[in-house]
DNA sequence: GTTTTCGTTTACGTTAACGTCAACAAGGCG
DNA sequence: CGCCTTGTTGACGTTAACGTAAACGAAAAC
């Protein structure tokens, strides 16, 4: 029992400035059920899985997820009960989430052309307003 | 002066009943100033181009943007006045939003390989629970 | 030793994006 | 004609996701 690299801690400042959010954020995504770090007395202590699952979070709110969605997103990365209903149950919300996504890529790239033409045309105008 | 297919024209729950949605949001997005139909008389007509501009506002609250945002997004595919110094802000919002987009779309591959992941280690536990 | 600093809980405030309801106008129809 | 449907403008209600402030404990700094 040595303490290596694998038993890094982080106080809840180092996490809100790490990720540029506030420390009321990150215990509100507590209350929420989102994470659950250990305590030392009062004082909540985070571990690299912590750190992980908060970036994890906050990825899922980048991409416009609502925090309920986010709570289930999240709890897939932590392996199920071997049980095979539990697994087959799984595996289903895993394909609804994939598909979720799939079709966000498809907008995406659906708007980054109609930027792309928009873009050409005012590089057009811009060319022909200095000629 | 015919009336061909350049004419269509929509009621609001047309509209409504199109991208399923309720009236009072597609009211609610007019009030934010994102639409502006027609009249006659009281009643709201909408046109194409309406048509088309609200399935652009629907598109950007998918990806999770903001209405405020949104508002910009899709002023973006009007034409904006050739003035050099207009086109160059014009051109610059546009990179901008460009980039959100593109880390948006970074973020989602990420989370799709993490998924797969997470796929092929439930259909592995699948196997072996009924091995 | 006391004054900051950091963290904690509790609670009320705030904003965006609508939902819901009231009260009314206008056109169609049996 | 009276009723129904569709639409209109307020106005107030609601939920999510925090912000903000009060009131306190403990540890670190001076």
């Amino acid at each position: 029992m040595n303490e290596t690299s694998t038993t890094e801690q982080y106080s809840i400042r180092d996490l809100a400035d790490a990720f540029d959010i506030t420390t009321r954020t990150i215990r509100f995504y507590e209350d929420k059920g989102l994470m659950q770090p250990a305590r030392e007395g009062q004082r909540r202590i985070y571990s690299k899985g912590d750190r992980a699952r908060l970036k994890l979070i906050l990825r899922g709110k980048r991409l416009g997820f609502t925090l309920d969605e986010i709570t289930q997103l999240v709890s897939l990365y932590e392996t199920p009960e071997d049980k095979v209903p539990q697994l087959e149950r799984y595996l289903d919300t895993l394909l609804t989430h994939r598909q979720m996504l799939e079709k966000q890529r498809a907008d995406i790239d659906r708007t980054l052309q109609d930027l792309e033409k928009a873009e050409q045309e005012c590089r057009q105008a811009l060319a022909a307003n200095r000629a």
